[in-house]
DNA sequence: CATTATCAGGAACGATCGTTCCAGAGACTA
DNA sequence: TAGTCTCTGGAACGATCGTTCCTGATAATG
């Protein structure tokens, strides 16, 4: 036996970054070769092939988000964790970062209709944020921190779609301030 | 002489259509000469080549966005208009088109920071919305229709961004129903 | 130390990419 | 009708695509 010369979680990372910053379609295999330092072999032997790999790399970006969600995955969180994760969204999006917005958006805008299986992960990942958005503004209005008369649910999605917003401008050329007064204005209600 | 035998026009929609569908990178010229009836130099006499096709098809597109923004592009717009506009994207993402979602979003996400030329269109593009929708917030708030305490371009600000939101969604594979719920709560303001 | 199993690197596959070029058909002028 | 010019359709270009396979190196086992 031998082992294997790279570590599957940092090639894992690498190729990730690349499909965050390129997209699916304009990543080649060989830029995934140059960007993880795996050799081709080493990515069809340890992920299959580019489709599995892109699938893990989903996998993978799922994990980020969960940490950027902060304390908003927690069974208690409120509307102030929302406000801090948006804060954070609107953060990120003002750095110059090498990949601009969410892979998950730019997934589902490359491939979303189209791709049964990597729908399958983009619609999943939706409806965990809109639950976890639903679940703070529902604990929110147990605590008497939001007005009872709006639907959570419906609030919920107004969140996520929000979010989606978020993504897009971060990805566009339009000028940064435009992010942080969107987020204002759509937040506004939760002061 | 001898005259041309297709229509640039109608080429130049069909082009469009198949660019808004699969984007630009999944999009090869023999996908167009199929999908546009013309022959490979055909297309590449009349525009060039891709990347500039693509360029003519994002002007195209600024045509068509400008005919379903409405009354919105007039002078004397208000929030009706704004309202009207936004219902008409819910029913088009309602709609199981070919082409989900909005092209100019779409490409702001797979190119918009990394590619100058196209990066500027988009940005021209968002712009002309942000300008559209502050002065549509304007004429309402000197109609009294709207508070006056309300800044109007960063209310502008907020709409392009809830409209990007409207794109990315309608071309995910989440519940349409979220996208009616995003946008009825993100326009509740405007009643 | 010899054997064996598994790895990395890269050559090579057919297919397709964007682009160029050319031969022939078609429509105008003289 | 003969000549000319420009168009169309398709062949062909080198490059790159995703994928497979083979060779030599390497480390663990007997």
């Amino acid at each position: 036996m031998r082992e294997r010369e790279f570590d599957r979680q940092e090639a894992l990372v690498s190729a990730m970054n690349l499909f965050w910053r390129k997209g699916y379609n304009d990543t080649s295999v060989q830029d995934l070769v140059e960007e993880t330092g795996v050799a081709r072999s080493g990515l069809y032997g340890e992920f299959g092939d580019k489709h599995e790999l892109f699938l893990a790399a989903l996998d993978q970006y799922q994990d980020i988000v969960h940490d950027t969600l902060g304390d908003l995955t927690r069974p208690g969180a409120g509307v102030e964790d929302i406000v801090k994760f948006f804060a954070g969204l609107v953060r990120s999006a003002n750095k110059d970062t090498e990949h601009p917005g969410c892979l998950m958006c730019n997934t589902a805008v490359e491939l979303g209709r189209f791709d049964k299986v990597i729908g399958d992960k983009v619609k999943a990942h939706l409806n965990m944020l809109r639950k976890l958005f639903r679940r703070a503004i529902e604990t929110a209005q147990q605590d008497g921190r939001m007005p009872g008369n709006i639907d959570a649910p419906t609030y919920g999605d107004y969140l996520t779609g929000v979010m989606q917003g978020v993504c897009v401008l971060a990805r566009s050329p339009v000028d940064r301030a435009v992010i942080g007064r969107y987020v204002r204005t759509a937040l506004s209600q939760l002061d």
